[in-house]
Parts: structure tokens; C-alpha cells; sequence
DNA sequence: TATAAGCTTATTGTATGCAATATTGCATAC
DNA sequence: GTATGCAATATTGCATACAATAAGCTTATA
């Protein structure tokens, strides 16, 4: 797996920003520690000690305060006065109810995007779409995987509502570090796509209520494949 | 108005935590401009000055800098390497978009409130509405409002889901500066009421569908009264 | 031996000073 | 008269030192 250019986008939402400005030491550390938890080098529950971080970042301590601050507003980490961060490790439950409101975020922006996708967007979404069906012979589940967020991004954007983007996002980056496993379970690969499938047809026909179920079902299940892998049912 | 005991809650929704911790002065300074800003003793647009503000409420830039981060993070105020951050200012069209949201999200609420509230639960809404009549004969905006936040948030915790109340409440939080002035707006208070009624009406009833699409009316409804108030429309 | 109180140590919270960068005013050219 | 570039200034970004607090250890006592 190549490593990544760029660290996650910015806190609120990839504000376009040029983006070629020259980042602050702060941002820095937080695309990397970011990262480093969304795809899972730092564990659920693993402390983060300032003074050992800052040093091995090469900066002082207040860049690295500043960037744990942020990740505990995104909520991957979450700190208590005077003890040291801890990367987020909710209760089952809770993972349960982060699912499910992503499920309805992600139906929301289904529903919107049948409605308002541009002829382009649709095109677009359609490209992605064939571009996960070659991967799926080669069953490269990296690879999938980097295109499939772009499918779901795709469709946020087709909402035409950069909020409902930010929060959807914003959700997703969050449940990230729990459903990194999901294309290992067998047959997962072949399974998304078909459920890609029943949510694209319903978009570019423009049927809403059909679109938002669709995608509803493919992130419910999606939790499912988690809790089957994580042992939780 | 009485001076509030306490300032917003914790950044990511509410932590139970004992609660009678000694706050870090990070977590003050916080607190205060949230409530400035939220409230509209900060206007949008407003630069907030790091040395300025830090002088003026008696603490260093460092705890200073990490609330005006939190803010940020928020969405209450934006920032941008080298320049003052600022209270933010979204256009029409965004607002549009994140009042469509809170409408999509506190339907939500209440449709998973209609199925899932406790009967204590069903029966402190019910309170709280009776509440509202009799404030509504005083027509007293500003305590109509310290109830009606507490109606709204009866609802969100029947949905018995924490992520959701989490993302709506931050919401609406957001939006607080923008629905300010709403019951100022002639007969808002009595309409706001009767949409209530049908509200919890629904809840009480089970009426997912039915509650939620009163939900949906009454938030566009808010929507609707700002953008009249705002010159919008 | 178990427990609890007090001290010790490690770690986070805050202040301050310096470095880096954006803004402002002025000078100069067109 | 306007625009452009440079210098001066103000403000944020960062590093470091110190203060405050919590965790761990030691020791005394039951």
C-alpha cells in the first residue's frame, strides 16, 4: 500500500482553500495522527503522551496540544483534564448508534443526490462505479477501497448541501478505525458491489425514497459485516 | 435576563462527567465566547483578537488559543493560518442548507422518539409542553425560548441515541446566532406552539411518519421566520 | 499482611518570549 | 491619479520554562 500525499482534509470539511498553502506545524500533526488512527497504526484506547509524541514529530509540545484538541472535537481521541488522550474506543453500543445514524445520513444524501446530481456528477458516479467493477475481479481489497469512498463521496456531493457533506464526512472518518476490516470478511467485495449497484440505478432514475433505502440497507450491513468480524453477534 | 450559571456544554456533546470539576482555563474562555457568540454578543464577522481577548479575560494566549480551536471546530468561528480568527458568517445559501439539515436531523429525532420513549420520558414532554402554554398567555420570548430548547432536547434524548443528539444539538448550536431573533417575529410564539402540539401529539401517538414530518415543518417553519426577519425573502 | 496517608515523580496546563508571516503605509513608477 | 513594490508594523505560530495536578511508590500503622 503506497502512502498517502496528503493527511486527512481539513477539521470542518475540506474547505477548497487553493490547498497548496503551506501548513502550519499543527496541521501537520494532526493529518498524521489522524491517519494514524483512521487506518488503525494507533489502537482504539492507546494513550497519547505529549511530551513522547511531540519529540517524535520534531515539534514542541503546543503545535501537538493544539492538534489532540482537534482530534478530540472529531472525536477520534478523547481527553480529561490532566490525564493524557486516549484514541475513542466506544462501547459496542455505541458504535451501534454511530451506524445507524450514518446509515440515515447516507440515505439522506442518496435521497437528495436522485433528486439534484447534475448530468455530470451522474456520469462521474457512473465511472466510479465501473471503475469498482474491474477491481472486483482482481479482489484487491485496498484498492476497492480507496474507489468505494470516492463512490460514497460522489454521492454526497450530489446532495448539494456542503453541510450535510461536512457532517457525513465527518461521520464517516469517525467510524473509520471500525469498518477497516469489513472487506475481509468473505465475499464482502461482491456483496458492496451488487449493493452499489441497487443505489446507483435508483439515483440515476431519479427515485429517492428507493435511493435512501438502498443505501440505508449497504451501510446496515456494512455494521453488520463489522460486528460479524469483530466477534459482537 | 439573569446571568447563566454555566456556559455551553462540553465540545462533543454533553458529558455526563460528574460535572463539578474544576474547569482548566481553556475550558472558561470557551465556555464565555461561546455564549457570546451564541447569544449575539459577538456578531459574525467580528474578528477575535488573540492578545485583546486574552488580556481582557485574564489569561494567557495558550488556553486562549486552544477555546478559539475549539470554536473552530464548533463551526462558531473561522480560522485561517496568520489571520484573526473570526465569528463565522455563512452565506444565505449555506445557512439554507444547514436549516434543511436540522430539519432532516431533529425529524429523525422524532421519529425514533415516537418509537422508543420511555413513558417518563413521554410524560416530561408532556410537562414541558404545559410549561410553554402557560408562558405562551405571558408572551415572554426569552422564557418561551429557555423551554423550548428544552422540548427540542426531550426529543433528541428520546431518540435513545447519543451520536444523534450529539450531532443535532452541535447544530443547532450552530445555528443558535441565526435563530435569535425568530420569536420576535408577531404571532411566531403562538404558531410555534400549535406546531408543538401536533408534535408531541404524534410522539405520544407512536406516529413515526406523522412525527417526523411535523418535526420537518416546524424547523423550515424557523427557518422560514428568519429568513423574513433577516430581509432574506 | 493489608491499608491508608503522605511524599515523589511524571505528565499535563499555562505563561512568556521569540520567530514567522500577513497587513498596512509609503514611496515610486507608469 | 492609480497601481505596484518594498519597508515597517502588528499579529499569529511555535518553543521553552514553570506551575499545577494526578498517578505511583514508600512507609507507617492496624
Amino acid at each position: 500500500m503506497k502512502k498517502k500525499p496528503s493527511g486527512s482534509e481539513d477539521i470542518s470539511a475540506a474547505k477548497e482553500e487553493g490547498s497548496r498553502r503551506k501548513l502550519t506545524r499543527a496541521e501537520e500533526v494532526r493529518a498524521r495522527l489522524a491517519d494514524d488512527i483512521v487506518d488503525g497504526k494507533l489502537s482504539p484506547g492507546m494513550p497519547l503522551d505529549e511530551t513522547e509524541i511531540a519529540a517524535s514529530y520534531g515539534v514542541s509540545r503546543t503545535p501537538l496540544r493544539e492538534a489532540i484538541r482537534d482530534l478530540a472535537a472529531m472525536g477520534l481521541v478523547e481527553t480529561r483534564p490532566h490525564r493524557s488522550a486516549i484514541v475513542t474506543r466506544p462501547s459496542p453500543e455505541h458504535l451501534r448508534q454511530m451506524f445507524h445514524v450514518m446509515a440515515e445520513l447516507e440515505a439522506l444524501c442518496a435521497s437528495l443526490a436522485a433528486a439534484s446530481m447534475t448530468l455530470s456528477e451522474r456520469r462521474n458516479l457512473e465511472i466510479i462505479h465501473e471503475g469498482l467493477a474491474r477491481i472486483l475481479k482482481e479482489n484487491d481489497p485496498s484498492h476497492y477501497h480507496v474507489l468505494n469512498e470516492k463512490f460514497h463521496a460522489a454521492i454526497y456531493a450530489g446532495s448539494q448541501n456542503a453541510y450535510l457533506v461536512e457532517i457525513t464526512l465527518a461521520t464517516r472518518r469517525r467510524l473509520s478505525p471500525f469498518r477497516r476490516a469489513q472487506f475481509l470478511t468473505a465475499g464482502r467485495l461482491a456483496k458492496s458491489y451488487k449493493e452499489h449497484d441497487a443505489i446507483l440505478v435508483a439515483i440515476l432514475q431519479g427515485n429517492r425514497e428507493l435511493a435512501a433505502e438502498s443505501m440505508r440497507r449497504h451501510i446496515l450491513t456494512v455494521e453488520d459485516s463489522y460486528e460479524e468480524y469483530a466477534g459482537l453477534k
